[in-house]
DNA sequence: GTCTATACTAGGATAGAC
DNA sequence: GTCTATCCTAGTATAGAC
């Protein structure tokens, strides 16, 4: 009898890669790594993803897709605060870069192992950069700033810090302060008198 | 005559080490590229780094030293001014930050490089965040902030964002808002009627 | 026909001998 | 400073199990 095609051999070697790449790194993973720890035969992988650049390509469209239900996820209960929404994107941040073994944004890690800009990686990466500035300034926009650009910027530095400072420093480092620091922005940022003083 | 060895030659092979690494990465730049660039004997290198390791080890640590540099320079006219030194390091990090070609603070891709805790750029690495911080808390202090700990983490956390967000948005990005941003912050740290409201 | 397993090429990396 | 040995990885091709 012929063997029927698994049709889900895609995700299982993106889940596979995604942990993989996620833990050690993308450029330590070899592809050989994931073929043992799945138990596939190489010639699926490569009927799949032609090349290496193109499984590294599919992790990163995954990474995004995974970090918008994150988001999805954590803004859903508040679907009439804007305000709230920002906050709790800023909370769920630092829920993620504080837990053990963070090691940062993977996207953020993939673009700095792939400098070059020809590389598949780059333009999902910049893709992500660019929705993340978008939804901040929509929310910011929604929850009345006088100045929503400005709380967009702010806040994007501190989800961005809180990723960073948590990779390298982990809970002993100043990512919990984030959620704190993110309500005052938001806040001073509403406030009709005119913010910080 | 035999040749004198050249006293310089750890410095230049640390010059051009560096300028790759910072360039492409440090896994995608291989010793013979090293090699090539400076016009050596492979000899040479291995002399003075047994191994690529050591030369990773060795190019973080002028990180470090280039980095305290930097902030040495920006902070040295405020000597009597902690607060206005605070913000310079901020200032001087968005310069850096938005800079074109910036790929992010070295010792930050480096950690995210090499996540295997037992490589030797792991602790070199840790000890310039644990500096970071130090640096951030006691000029903290010195400024006479109510809550040092909490300025510093902030500080910390907008130090970090501009970085991360100048090397995936560069000057488009929110970076420059860091330098008002950490105005904001330590100006409301110090206000005796107790910040942002 | 689909999968696993393996043998193989080509290139680049570390390492070291001379 | 050149040249060689060894290893690792990407990628291809082939053989065989189900």
């Amino acid at each position: 009898m012929a063997r029927r095609p698994d049709p889900d051999a895609r995700q299982r070697i993106l889940d596979t890669a995604t942990r993989l790449f996620d833990t050690y790194g993308v450029h330590a993973v070899g592809l050989q790594q994931i073929i043992d720890e799945l138990g596939c035969g190489k010639n699926l992988l490569y009927r799949e993803f032609a090349t290496k650049d193109d499984l590294v390509a599919a992790y990163l469209q995954r990474c995004r897709s995974t970090w918008s239900s994150i988001i999805e996820q954590s803004t859903s209960p508040l679907p009439d605060d804007p305000a709230g929404q920002l906050v709790a994107i800023v909370r769920t941040t630092v829920e993620h870069a504080t837990a053990p073994g963070y090691r940062g944004c993977p996207v953020h890690n993939a673009y700095a192992e792939f400098p070059n800009a020809t590389h598949p990686a780059h333009p999902i990466a910049v893709e992500h950069f660019a929705a993340v500035q978008d939804l901040l300034f929509d929310l910011a926009k929604r929850a009345g700033a006088a100045d929503p650009k400005a709380l967009a910027d702010r806040l994007a530095l501190i989800i961005d810090g809180a990723n960073t400072n948590g990779a390298a420093l982990g809970a002993q480092g100043s990512a919990f302060a984030a959620i704190a620091f993110a309500e005052d922005v938001v806040r001073a940022a509403l406030d009709p008198r005119g913010a910080i003083h």
